[in-house]
DNA sequence: CTGAATCCTTACTAAATCACTCAAGATGAT
DNA sequence: ATCATCTTGAGTGATTTAGTAAGGATTCAG
């Protein structure tokens, strides 16, 4: 039931970004107050920016800022995309549902399923500004 | 976020003996119930007999049994020990806490330790026996 | 008593995933 | 032009996962 340190870091980065709204941090910047190695930042930066939650500026005093408001950056949407389903299993998946081969008779599934809306609902609930305010679920 | 195949199979393996509780079921019948391959299913019964889930039966004609009544099989108990803490993060491990590096400004924290106490929550108060009987949290 | 059925123990491994590292290119500010 | 920065793509060592394989130990049936 672990979260890898991809979604983690990039948890990290983005409240980094939400701390210094408005200023452009370069991936250096990022990495020092992270604590995450500068090329790994690299590449989670860029997925953030694929996902449309950064944007980017080249060049010399370049970097990256938030892109949309924190209150709208939604953390169970991060970490999906980021790290993959929030179920526990497949079969208990809504976004990327997988059968099971015992699925019919399944006595397992119902237990999966409500751990998949719970995770779910605590993750949904919350936005990048709960966790700048250490506010939870609105 | 997933669960692992173990963790898994071995609740599936708990479910046929409370399904035949009482009997005493070879390997091999457990494994065509459950559909886990013989030999890795062997390694999971034997750490459920460590965790004193299971008895088992040797020689001819013998196999495996539970050892207590469903009611008393603790889920969380059987996955927490099979296949490593609830937890998300080392941090927010009641059972195996690890420190983390930010962890006295850490905004995720509380996020952490909040999904750990749900998911803890569900799991621990399901009993084998609410799984067969198709029934939760009591 | 003997042999078959079964559990027990240990060792091994192929494949996937994780957590990075590295090198070279593109872009923009000065 | 130069330098700081992002961009792209490949590469890698360590760890975990999901098993397989081989042989030994125990019990029961006949
Ligand atoms: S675990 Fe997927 S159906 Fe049972
Ligand atoms: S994630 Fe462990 S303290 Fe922040």
């Amino acid at each position: 039931m672990k979260i890898s340190s991809k979604g983690e870091y990039a948890l990290r980065a983005l409240l980094v970004l939400g701390q210094h709204e408005g200023k452009v941090l370069s991936i250096a910047d990022i990495s020092d107050k992270t604590l995450v190695p500068i090329s790994y930042l690299e590449q989670i930066l860029l997925q953030l920016k694929m996902l449309g939650h950064v944007k980017s500026k080249r060049g010399s005093r370049g970097g990256y800022s938030l892109r949309t408001n924190p209150a709208d950056v939604n953390i169970g949407d991060v970490i999906r995309r980021l790290e993959g389903p929030l179920a526990p299993m497949g079969c208990a998946s809504i976004t990327s549902y997988e059968p099971c081969i015992l699925e019919p008779t399944c006595l397992l599934k119902p237990l999966w399923t409500r751990i998949r809306d719970t995770v779910a609902q605590i993750l949904e609930e919350t936005t990048l500004a709960d966790l700048l305010d250490r506010r939870f679920s609105r």
